[in-house]
DNA sequence: GGCAGCATGTAACGTGTTACATGATTTC
DNA sequence: GAAATCATGTAACACGTTACATGCTGCC
C-alpha cells in the first residue's frame, strides 16, 4: 500500500477534501504508524489526477486562501480494490504491519469477503514468520566472536530480543485472529 | 541510528569483516528488524572509510575474489559511542522500535550505566505515548462522516486499532522494564 | 508586532532500492 | 550446463524529507 493508495483511500472515505485537510486527518487518526508530509501530498494529488483516478475543482474562499478540493473517480474507485486485494508482501518488518493497518483501514467498504481473504493470508504469514522466530533463524551465537563475560552478555541480548520478537508476533496473529472473529460474529446478527 | 552507525557497530564487534559478510551477517541476526542491501554497504564502507572511522586492506585469496576486510578506528569507536548516548527520538512509530533495538544491539559493551540510562529515557517516552493512546488521540470519529452501519463498521475498526497500539505499546514497555531487572539483578551476583 | 492557522507549491537533498557489470569457483 | 556463493562496485530510479517561497486572516 504505497502513500498514494492511502490517499486515493481517504480521498474516497472524504469527497470534497483538500490536500491540507489530508494532512490533518492523517495526523489525527493514523499519526502512530503512518505520517506524511505536505509536499509529499500535493504532487501525490497531482499525480493522482493526471492519472484520472481523482477529479478536483478550486473553491473561491471569504478569508480563506482559495483551495482544490478532490473527489475519487470511478477509475480510482477502481485502482483502489486492486490495490486493496493484493495479496500481503510477504517480508516481516516492523514497517509491514503498518500496512496491515493501512488497508485494513481503506478496506472497511469492500465486503467482509475480501476483508476475510486479506487477514487469513496475513495470518498465514504471520504464522509462518513466528515458526521461523521460534526455530531460532536468527542466531546470532555464530556470530557473537568475543569470548567471555562479554559473549554472555550479547547472547543474553540477542535471546532477549527473539524473546521480544516472539511476543511481537503473537500480538499482531492474536489480534488478527480477533478481527475474523468479530467478522464471524458480525454474521449472526 | 543510521545505517552507517549500525555498519560501525558491526564492524566494531567482527573486527576483520568484509561487505559481503556484513550483509550475512546482519541476515542472520537482524533480518527481522533491519536490512540493508549490498548496494548501499559498499558506499557507506567507503564513506566511513573516508571519515577515518574505519581502516581496510585488502586480502587476497585463492580460489575467490580480493576482498577488503575492515576494522574499526579510534575515532569511530568515538563516532559510535557519540551515536549510542544520543537520547532516543520521541517520535512513536513501529520503525522507531527497529531502532531501539539496533542500539541496544550495539551497546552491550557501553557500561550499564548507558544501558539503563537509555532503557530510562525509552520508557518515559513510550510511557507518554501510552497515555496518549488511552486519552484516545487517535480519535476517528470526526473523521468518520458517513452515517449508518458503515459509520459503525468504520468506528468499529478504528477501535480495534486503538486497542492494537495499546497492546504494542503494552508490550514495549514490558520488554523494557524486564530488560531494566535484568541489569538490575546483574549487579547481585 | 508576531505567531499560528489556512492553503499551495517548488527545490535541494538524503537514503534507500533494483538493475547492471564483472568474474572466479563450487555444487547439483 | 545452470545455479549458487564469493566479492566489489556503479547507474538509474523511487520515495521521502526539510527548507524555501508566497500570501491572507485571526488572535494575543
Amino acid at each position: 500500500m504505497q502513500s498514494q493508495d492511502v490517499l486515493l483511500g481517504l480521498i474516497k472515505a472524504h469527497p470534497g477534501v483538500s490536500g491540507y485537510q489530508l494532512r490533518r486527518t492523517i495526523q489525527r487518526t493514523t499519526s502512530f504508524f503512518f505520517s506524511i508530509s505536505l509536499s509529499s501530498i500535493y504532487p501525490l494529488l497531482h499525480t493522482l489526477a493526471e492519472a484520472g483516478l481523482v477529479t478536483y475543482e478550486v473553491e473561491e474562499l471569504v478569508g480563506k486562501p482559495d483551495r482544490k478540493v478532490y473527489s475519487i473517480t470511478d477509475s480510482g474507485r477502481e485502482r483502489l480494490e486492486e490495490a486493496l486485494r493484493e495479496p500481503p508482501a510477504d517480508t516481516y518488518s516492523f514497517v509491514a504491519f503498518q500496512d496491515t493497518l493501512l488497508r485494513l483501514g481503506s478496506m472497511t467498504d469492500l465486503g467482509d469477503e475480501a476483508i476475510r481473504t486479506y487477514l487469513e493470508q496475513s495470518l498465514d504469514i504471520y504464522r509462518a514468520h513466528r515458526r521461523r522466530v521460534v526455530d531460532g533463524v536468527a542466531d546470532a551465537s555464530e556470530d557473537v566472536t568475543v569470548s567471555g563475560p562479554m559473549r554472555d552478555r550479547r547472547l543474553a541480548m540477542w535471546a532477549q530480543m527473539n524473546k521480544y520478537l516472539q511476543d511481537d508476533l503473537d500480538l499482531k496473529i492474536r489480534w488478527l485472529e480477533e478481527l475474523m472473529e468479530g467478522l464471524d460474529s458480525d454474521l449472526d446478527t
